[in-house]
DNA sequence: ACCTGAACACCGTTCAAGT
DNA sequence: ACCTGAACACCGTTCAAGT
């Protein structure tokens, strides 16, 4: 039999993907301190050594975990660049349903922020036109993505049983099965024509 | 002096108006059973008689009631169509930040859902297309929206004083002056641009 | 430096009881 | 039918204390 190992050091990390994992198993509204402490074997008190404003804390740094995504400059044009950045934006988002509610809600905030901001020099480098424009495409292309997603995961859940203890607030993750056959590739193609559309439309904005 | 005239008996439209008047003031968080007796000068547990299904038929309440619209059928084509709704969503969206998280989270669910079949049936008969064409017009029409609002209201949050017990979650209300001038009309300049965008991309996809 | 235990003020919800 | 009071299990957070 294993010695029992000496327990791995909590971790702002550690801590940050135990959330994670409980928002989305169980939503947002099950994520609790004491079941956090549950999940990392220790007391949820520990919790506020590495996070000192505690649970506010937490969903700042949920907020910008699945919100925070980085793109390498590519010399495509203006479009390839921002096809990349909603991409990424939408696959980070996704990832994590049971936090959407945050990264739609909280403003950008460190590295968050600062993704946003390389996202409009890409733009405007890429030709996009001057700062001010490229910082509006962003916000355009920030809003497209977002308002895709939280769609997607709200259909996700739509023919929820209804006589249950539903989750509240958001992400339940087992989630019923599709009401039709592949709704993620429709809902990836679905995002691919909107995102093109706005491609089009953008630069006479 | 006037006489203790006899309390307005309660009723769910008292207590969804209560409710969001709490959550646009002072944050979702916030929102508690027993401040929103208080508010309605009554126990907390009165409020289980009109909402048996408590908090989580409460949350559900305030998602439809910020997400139903309705809009009267015109005759100037379906981009006309589209444009009314996308007006009235945002208008409604906006009116209640607080529970934006809800309304952008929860599965549409009752009128909402009927405000949706209905947009959808408006712009089929106004010429877009097959329903199954009009009904994905309506999800990317409906993303544009929600992603516009929650840009815009991350954005009244964005300056917020950096050491201060903030709100989470969502929706504090004092919001910090503008980091710019009349950042409202700017917010929905930029909002009809993009609809434009949309507006003129959408029948290719 | 890092974690625990006990304590405090507050939750959501139930249930029997009042009117 | 509508509301109250007391009770229960559970929150977030503090603080002194342990190691």
């Amino acid at each position: 039999m294993p010695a029992k190992r000496p327990p791995v050091p909590l971790s702002r990390e550690r801590i940050i993907e135990a959330a994670l994992h409980i928002a989305d198993g169980q939503g947002l509204r099950r994520l609790t301190m004491r079941r956090l402490g549950d999940a990392l074997q220790v007391e949820a008190m520990a919790i506020y050594h590495h996070l000192p404003r505690g649970k506010e804390a937490l969903m700042d740094a949920l907020a910008e975990h699945v919100t925070t995504v980085t793109v390498e400059p590519s010399d495509g044009g203006w479009r390839e660049v921002a096809r990349a950045w909603a991409h990424a934006g939408r696959a980070a988002l996704l990832e994590h349903p049971g936090v959407l509610a945050l990264a739609l809600t909280k403003p950008p905030q460190g590295t968050a922020l600062m993704a946003i901001r390389e996202q409009a020099e890409q733009l405007a480098t890429a030709g996009f036109g001057d700062p001010a424009r490229a910082a509006q495409a962003v916000r355009t292309l920030r809003a497209y993505v977002m308002g895709s997603v939280a769609v997607e995961i709200q259909r996700s859940g739509w023919a929820a049983p209804p006589e249950e203890a539903q989750d509240e607030q958001d992400g339940r993750l087992p989630a019923p099965a599709a009401t039709r056959a592949e709704p993620a590739e429709e809902a990836a193609a679905a995002f691919e024509r909107g995102l093109e559309a706005l491609l089009r439309g953008l630069p006479s904005s």
